[in-house]
DNA sequence: GCAAGAATTGAACCATCATTCATTTCTTAT
DNA sequence: ATAAGAAATGAATGATGGTTCAATTCTTGC
């Protein structure tokens, strides 16, 4: 049956980001992901030509999810200074939410096959995050700047301190608050 | 000859460091290390207990390098908002001439034992800039905040937009004055 | 029911490297 | 000069984990 396939592939990307979320990519072995997912390691690969194309479209999957939370947030905004707050926030709230996730996605070692899709991933942040800035730029309410620059800056910083800590110290009680403050002083929000 | 046997560890640290600059932690199995030391795979052994132990040391020897690089160009300065300016620019700087080796102490796939000297590394960096950061806001240079929480997202925000770009677009003619100017503004250097 | 064909299984295969160690080569003290 | 010991060699070993495939189980149309 057609659903009985479609139903299998899914069960697969769904087993890999629970996988990834809960012991990393490091603990996605095929093997571990098949068994998860209730099959054979070899039937995996009647969905997959190889290991990395199924980690390919689990980070495409994974990252689209939380960059449409964050769009979803933003939208709901009107002035860039919200956006980018709206932005800040959900980023960082979803981040300190699924450490291990946001760790895998961000800055884990994976092959590198799957380092292009992770490459998309922060892009896809930053892209969203420029858009925003240049509507910023455009309406006089944020300072001339190149906003591809800013917004990588951004999601850079925004990774560092919310992951970073996930193998060193720990996220404090106002990071949150205090990454806002900087990103917005950053980006030239007026006070 | 006791000389010999410490030029021979040296030789393996910086054919190991060359490998890094030039094909990345990927190109540096044992046997190439070995090969551009001049020396056979085994000796390899005679001096580090295990490729783990090589790389943290390389790893380090590598990161120092950068940190004192740094920390010289700061040092020269005398107000928070040059010595920090002084940290991006040579940051940046350095990056920029040897993005291949920037790109392996900073974000490229190592092993998780190497993973650690890695972090070692950017905390080098963020804990320098806390420094900094934390004199400005003692003198009243800067306005309050949590210099560790700030040094991070610099650190963070530094390596996204200098190392980000190997893999996808390219750093454009005015990447460290951009730079600059984000991370005064983030930091709250008067203008 | 029952073939024919698709889907699934999981044990075997293979490639890659880190690591080891029996052998050879070099040092040095007598 | 030479023997004892240290250092170096590099082919063999072993572990890991992705990939394959012959055998088996399930579906489906007649």
């Amino acid at each position: 049956m057609k659903a009985r396939l479609t139903a299998s592939r899914e069960r697969i990307v769904a087993a890999a980001i629970g996988i990834l979320a809960e012991h990393g990519y490091a603990g996605c072995s095929v093997a571990a992901v098949a068994e998860r997912a209730g099959l054979a390691t070899g039937t995996v690969y009647r969905h997959f030509p190889a290991k990395a194309d199924l980690f390919a479209e689990v980070f495409r999957a994974a990252s689209q999810r939380e960059v449409d939370a964050v769009a979803r947030a933003a939208a709901r905004e009107s002035t860039a200074a919200e956006r980018i707050r709206a932005v800040v926030e959900t980023f960082s709230g979803r981040a300190l939410q699924s450490p291990r996730l946001a760790y895998a996605l961000l800055v884990e070692p994976v092959d590198p096959a799957v380092e292009t899709q992770r490459l998309v991933f922060r892009r896809a942040h930053a892209a969203l995050l420029a858009g925003y800035i240049a509507g910023g730029v455009a309406s006089g309410e944020l300072p001339p700047q190149d906003p591809e620059l800013a917004s990588t800056a951004v999601v850079g910083a925004l990774a560092e301190a919310l992951v970073g800590p996930l193998a060193a110290g720990v996220a404090g009680p106002d990071t949150i608050g205090g990454l806002t403050t900087f990103i917005h002083r950053a980006l030239g929000v007026s006070p």
